[in-house]
RNA sequence: CGGGGUGUAGCUCAGCCUGGUAGAGCACUGCGUUCGGGACGCAGGGGCCGUAGGUUCAAAUCCUAUCACCCCGACCA
């Protein structure tokens, strides 16, 4: 393809909106424009790059046994309200209405849809197991769409959805899946954690997530030094089953706190080290007040939390409201004398007794200990691990964090959706079967970007060689010599034969120009043709990673660049 | 949903406070010089100053409303 015929927009200057080198990248490179908050326009590089992701995906998954399907992206309102969803989906399904005043939402995801598929069209447990998926645009109204694709409204996303009469057949198709990623994830030059996750609202057995590792991630991913221990932070347990030990602890006491109200002011005030204060969280969920307990310098876990309460909504009120419903100033609050309901995480259980707040403006407890002093509550993990704690899974590991982008979500469904709809298969007795289903999604789009925020450096994109718009860019020095442009042709011919794809920069631009835009745009391999060394019967190879320049001649190029694509593409093939 | 910010040329921004015929750099067009890492000169084209009201002899500038986009927050007692 040639530069000068295409349009590849990049842009000299860094776009004010643009916080993450991804979206940055993406604009200044020409891949992508915005038409709205959330929502891009792909154009023709990026379009290019989202269909490499789109077809190792393809293939691994059709390597997998899935078959893929297409459902569309508008759906009607029963199907949600079938499965529960319509009243609990939120601000982010976007629902519309039709001529005929009828409701339709744009699909966020395809459970009821698949599942309605599957409850018309299969009967019986010979059928099984079944795994379907698409490739398919999806709309989720995010509250605060940012960091332009990574967490954009509209975006692409592969799902797939598995069928199976019982939890051991899922558990084969749940492997299959789990390793097909892998696959996917290798291919794509990605350096990723699969990672154990929190099974969220829709509940379920078990659930693993895919990151990328990038520092700009949404999420935190803890992962064990030593065995291969990795789980969401949501999720992450510490080894550290610190319990009571023994020793006797002071009586409990009184003490006056002045203006004393973080655990800080407190600590420092008390001269008590942080480790032995807990801090008391009180927290609004449908089931009413509950008092949360955790150790002063712990950070609480609200999907601990509200998996620990079996609750869906779960907030910190404001501390003034927090004063109105407790009547004690948030400083001050503590678990002794309360009437509220307390659950407290394992960490509050100190040998030595806590401090807590007295429930008394001005006021803290010390030699706090749980039984002696008050009832003993509810002991259940509720905080965020820490970097250095020890692994759950091992003796000699340590936890250590990272960021990461979430590219995939691999999940055991169990009958949620086949229960509430009533998909059903008849077994080799004769008798109706509820069909265990799971579900797996990969973020086509998000992985483009996760891509470069993985591979970059100041001055562009440096595209693995699997997912890179073209594999070879060629750099005429100057297009008005008819030399160099039948060099350039026969090279882009006899590259492309071989299934190497070739971007030929004609344009008449300074060569500065056509360099930075080379540099920018990340084409893994650059060729460089000037009539200074075409006389020497050189031609001038530049890897966009570094390296020294390599030269090969005119007669070699075709196979020695082919070669060098296909050195880098089997690194990281899948087995 | 709350708070903050910004809307002026394709891009990055000045002008607004203190009202008086719309600017710069880059990009674009033409000519010339130059040209193996974002050249230079000359000459050009391009903007209802987000939108709608209002104040005024006069509004990019002041006021009101509205829309859009961006950022922060929606959690640590």
């Amino acid at each position: 393809m040639r530069f000068s015929q295409t349009l590849i927009p990049t842009l000299r200057e860094n776009p004010v909106e643009a916080q993450v080198v991804s979206h940055r990248l993406m604009l200044r490179a020409g891949l992508i424009r915005q038409l709205n908050a959330g929502i891009y326009t792909w154009l023709p590089l990026g379009l290019r790059v989202l269909r490499r992701v789109e077809t190792i995906v393809r293939q691994e998954m059709d390597r997998a046994g899935a078959q893929e399907v297409l459902m569309r992206a508008v759906q009607p309102a029963e199907l949600w309200e079938e499965s529960g969803r319509w009243a609990h989906y939120g601000k982010e399904l976007l629902r519309m209405k039709d001529r005929h005043d009828r409701d339709f939402c744009f699909g966020p995801t395809h459970e009821e849809v698949i599942t309605d598929l599957v409850r018309r069209e299969v009967r019986s447990y010979k059928q099984l197991p079944l795994n379907f998926y698409q490739i398919q645009t999806k709309f989720r109204d995010e509250i605060r769409p940012r960091f332009g694709i990574m967490r954009g409204r509209e975006f692409l996303m592969k799902d797939a959805y598995s069928f199976d009469k019982d939890v051991e057949a899922l558990d084969v198709s749940y492997k299959a899946m789990f390793a097909a990623y892998q696959g996917i994830f290798q291919r794509c030059g990605l350096e990723f954690r699969a990672v154990e996750a929190d099974t969220g609202s829709i509940g379920g057995a078990s659930s693993h997530e895919f990151h990328v590792l990038a520092e700009s991630g949404e999420d935190t991913i803890a992962s064990c030094t030593n065995c291969g221990y990795a789980a969401n932070l949501e999720k992450a347990v510490s080894g550290d089953t610190e319990v009571a030990s023994d020793g006797t602890p002071e009586p409990m006491a009184r003490i006056e706190t002045p203006n004393k109200r973080t655990i800080e002011e407190v600590s420092s005030f008390l001269k008590v080290p942080v480790e032995q204060t807990v801090k008391s969280l009180i927290v609004e969920t449908e089931e009413g007040l509950i008092m949360l307990v955790l150790r002063g310098d712990h950070v609480l876990n609200e999907v601990k939390a509200m998996n620990a309460l079996g609750v869906t909504q779960l907030t910190l009120p404001e501390p003034e409201r927090v004063r109105e419903l407790t009547g004690v100033p948030v400083g001050s609050i503590g678990p002794v004398g309360t009437e509220i309901t307390i659950v407290a995480d394992p960490g509050t259980q100190m040998a030595g007794g806590f401090v807590c707040g007295a429930n008394e403006a001005g006021w803290h407890l010390t030699n706090v200990v749980w039984e002696r002093d008050l009832p003993a509550p509810r002991f259940v993990d509720l905080r965020n691990v820490t970097a250095g704690e020890p692994c759950p899974r091992c003796d000699s590991g340590t936890l250590v964090l990272h960021r990461g982008i979430e590219v995939g979500h691999v999940f055991k469904l169990g009958e949620k959706y086949s229960q509430a709809m009533n998909a059903v298969v008849l077994d080799e007795n004769g008798r109706e079967k509820t069909l265990v289903m799971g579900c797996y999604g990969i973020g086509v789009s998000r992985i483009v970007a996760a891509a470069i925020e993985q591979n970059h450096d100041d001055n562009g994109i440096i595209w693995p060689m699997a997912l890179a718009p073209f594999q070879v860019m060629l750099l005429v020095i100057n297009p008005k010599d008819k030399a160099l442009m039948e060099a350039a042709s026969a090279l882009e011919k006899g590259l492309s034969a071989k299934g190497v794809d070739v971007l030929t920069d004609d344009r008449d631009e300074r060569l500065g120009v056509k360099f930075k835009d080379a540099d920018l745009t990340g084409i893994p391999l650059r060729v460089v043709i000037g009539g200074r060394s075409l006389k020497e019967g050189k031609l001038e190879i530049q890897s966009r990673r570094g390296g020294d320049p390599t030269t090969l001649s005119p007669d070699d190029a075709v196979e020695g660049l082919y070669q060098m694509v296909q050195q880098e593409l089997a690194l990281n093939a899948s087995s």
